[in-house]
DNA sequence: GGTTGAAATTGACGTTACGTCAAGGTCTAC
DNA sequence: GTAGACCTTGACGTAACGTCAATTTCAACC
């Protein structure tokens, strides 16, 4: 009489691993175990175990499952569905919250592909880094730097519109407050900035300030930065020089 | 020289268990590690951490970050970070269908809460299950259910308008292409009815049955999980009795 | 009765990123 | 010398099993 255990596994579509499992945490003991230890279950267990699966298949824990269960009252189980429900709302909002975060910083790398590694070597150009630069990196790619920095077009800046989001989306509402380049919440998003710049370069503090000093004096920087605000750009430039006295 | 452990924590905001972890799996080495065995981070340790901390703020693993710093490389970064996003957005989806799934449950067990002790009731009224009613669930249960029953009006059946969502969205569609009852897609949504009814009280075969027949017979019933379409009722009446034949 | 193959059992480790003790050495200051 | 702060390694716990590994049992066949 009754069903092995894998008997039960193969007609409900789980492991034997599980159901030793849900044994061992008491969630589903089988109907009787005989003499040489096997387990054995009944039509009682194989429904409860649908109960489970079904009950599993809307995301919850294994806790949750078994409070259920353990319940058998309407209340109780509307009661624990309505806090996973709110649970996975708030997952799901987390997760449209760092798809956002990935996408912006995608785009900010991917801009910093296209200016950032000209930037770095045109600020080497005419300081005495260049040489360590073409040690460094080689003739080659400091030339070719060069030469894209001359191909920079309207239409790479367009390509690059919307780049540097995560620190233009912060830093353009604290200009428009009057906020002083000082503030935290601006040398917050500077750092931000910093960071990512540094995944690939890491300036010293003099750099970074002539990073800053660059974006306001050329056009293109200015353009693609500040999108028309050049106030924005200077901003930009003066909590970066802030940031580099203080914390480089 | 360099800081200690715990003065990297404290201005790093992260733990020193946390430092101790990234020098285990190789993350974060210290800069050099004192004879007493004593941890001790230089700047560009920090520097690497703050890396490690602006990865790991975008939901990466540990081994993804891994693998971007050590790289270093703007076409690995981007490449890891786009699979990174299309996990996101994946699993964002999982959390929207499971939450539509569970909003689907719960309004299905309301509307059991509504409707199912009644009909549980109702179908012993008359058959040699009554008494065993009684004696399961008390005489003023019974007779509340009949009162309840008596009770149930157009704005109860307004109120469960959404029940049974779950079977009824899947089982419409193949009632309009003329799939026989008998189909195993059919008879997969009829499982589920069955799991749902079975979370709270578990008919035998001819019980079962006899719920299908109250579907059709009972006008409330019918119009509740019909919503106008009867031939839908009497299509989830014989799918019931297949059900029942077959599988209690 | 012996052998074989299928099926069962109980461990125990691995997974993720640390939190949280626990036991014991080290440093600094009084 | 000792208190107190700080450091170390070690080990368990988390969720829900997957995946061996070593060993035992059962049913069947020769």
């Amino acid at each position: 009489m009754g069903w092995s255990i894998a008997e039960v596994a193969r007609t409900s579509g789980v492991t034997s691993r599980t159901l030793r499992h849900y044994d061992a945490i008491g969630l589903l003991p089988p109907a009787w175990v005989a003499d040489n230890g096997w387990r054995y279950y009944e039509h009682e267990q194989l429904l409860r175990l649908q109960q489970i699966l079904l009950l599993r298949e809307l995301g919850l824990g294994l806790d949750a499952v078994a409070a259920i269960l353990e319940q058998q009252s309407r209340h109780t189980t509307v009661e624990v569905l309505r806090q996973h429900r709110d649970w996975l709302v708030a997952e799901q909002e987390r997760l449209a919250r760092l798809v956002h975060t990935v996408d912006r910083t995608i785009t900010d790398i991917e801009k910093g592909g296209e200016m950032a590694p000209d930037t770095m070597f045109q600020g080497f150009e005419h300081n005495p880094y260049e040489a360590e630069a073409r040690e460094r990196w080689g003739d080659d790619a400091v030339d070719a730097s060069h030469e894209r920095i001359k191909a920079l077009s309207a239409d790479d800046a367009e390509k690059a519109r919307t780049g540097y989001g995560r620190v233009h989306d912060g830093l353009a509402p604290l200009l428009a407050e009057g906020v002083p380049a000082s503030d935290e919440r601006v040398q917050e998003l500077v750092d931000l900035h910093f960071q990512v710049i540094s995944l690939f370069w890491t300036p010293n503090a003099e750099a970074y300030r002539g990073l800053g000093q660059m974006y306001v004096d050329d056009e293109r920087f200015r353009q693609n930065i500040g999108q028309g605000n050049d106030a924005l750009v200077t901003y930009l430039r003066d909590a970066m020089a802030i940031y580099a006295d203080g914390k480089l």
